[in-house]
DNA sequence: TTGTCGGCCGATCGCCGACAA
DNA sequence: TTGTCGGCGATCGGCCGACAA
């Protein structure tokens, strides 16, 4: 999955260390993010923090829900660690501050009613989309989107109405459809470098289908 | 899932011997029926029959396509016991000769087509659905039945055209769509002791997709 | 600028009898 | 008796500008 596509899916709040970084893992915080209860009883002698090495970060996709979250592997450090300058425990990784033009837009009830089109603010048309040949009559194109899976979605998108304003007809009902989205849940578009327009999706907050666990592992769900 | 529906969905063919009987198993024409290859290479010395009694006979269903089999739980015996009369190996539970009321129809391109009906052969609505008003123009009413899983299902039942005919309208696309079915495919309709109605399914040959093997035992697959 | 609404047009669904196998 | 077909009316999807927040 795309880094960059990634954290405009995980919007702005969300931060990811860089590998190799200090960071201090809080048990008890990742117990309460956990989507079944967690019993530490067992093991009473936990500590509150504990300082670890971050030895990998995977940027994930959901496959079903296409939400987005991360794969973090931790090494706990000796204690003497501590004495090392840990300010570089909340350092973020200077690759995150080339942020491509993206831009977020919660749906109405209007974009995910059945039958409807998605209306399209005015500043993602002209700085996120393909230029439109505003020449036409009525000036229309079709953008071709990459979702976080590499799967390509075709809209066809006009500008019309008085007053006039952007809109994906064509094709979005049947995006609304697959992707199961409701109103309220936000949908991200953005341009790559290399002038590509992918798609994400952030859910709205009640949906806590986050990602199965794995087995082998814990996985981080994603705040937004 | 009841024990007369499952024979109906089963067909004529299908006789399960009964609990407590005893039976010869093949295993090399288990793994002929298997989903997957079977290599005995690494046990070569296996016997071609095996006998044994039936400990526990369970009839399901499965969740997803409705398709019959049954789980048999076989407990190998001595092979002194071959001197007991093993003509009892090829009995029949006597309960399988209650049949009740059923009807097993093919269905057609039409009755399989989307936008159309199901044409119900007379033999099957004057035996087996509810006695229809002939008083009435059209004679018309709404059937209910129930399916393997018990789950309810509405048809509008109608007795009309020239010359006249028994169709299913409303309700039977819905039915076709829900449960994949195309053209091929089987219906069986029974009408149980206690006059309920029931609907049950048997797949074209080639679907192959047959109940998946469960890590905990082995499943049997109908033969149709 | 953009969210919602009613109008409207075309596509599809699904019920019908005609007809023939 | 019943499988297939074309007709056709009802419904639905989806594109449109009007209007107002």
């Amino acid at each position: 999955l795309d880094r960059q596509l990634w954290h405009a899916c995980a919007g702005g709040m969300v931060q990811m260390p860089p590998v190799n970084s200090l960071v201090f893992y809080f048990p008890q915080g990742h117990a309460e993010h956990a989507t079944v209860a967690v019993d530490f009883s067992s093991a009473p002698k936990i500590a509150p923090f504990v300082l670890c090495r971050i030895s990998s970060v995977k940027f994930l996709a959901d496959p079903e829900t296409d939400e987005v979250y991360a794969k973090i592997l931790l090494v706990p450090q000796p204690s003497t660690s501590l004495e090392l300058d840990y300010s570089e425990a909340i350092s973020t990784d200077s690759r995150e501050k080339e942020k491509p033009a993206s831009f977020a837009k919660t749906l109405t009830q209007s974009d995910a009613n059945n039958g409807g089109g998605f209306s399209v603010p005015r500043y993602c048309a002209e700085t996120i989309f393909p230029r439109l040949d505003y020449s036409a009559d009525p000036p229309v194109q079709t953008v071709i989107v990459k979702d976080v899976h590499g799967e390509m979605w075709k809209f066809r998108h006009i500008y019309r109405g008085t007053p006039r304003r952007h809109l994906l007809t064509t094709g979005w009902s049947s995006f609304v459809n697959q992707k199961k989205l409701v109103a309220g849940d936000s949908i991200v578009f953005l341009r790559a470098k290399n002038g590509e327009l992918c798609v994400g999706i952030r859910r709205t907050k009640q949906g806590l289908g986050g990602p199965a666990e794995s087995p082998t592992g814990w996985t981080y769900g994603s705040f937004s």
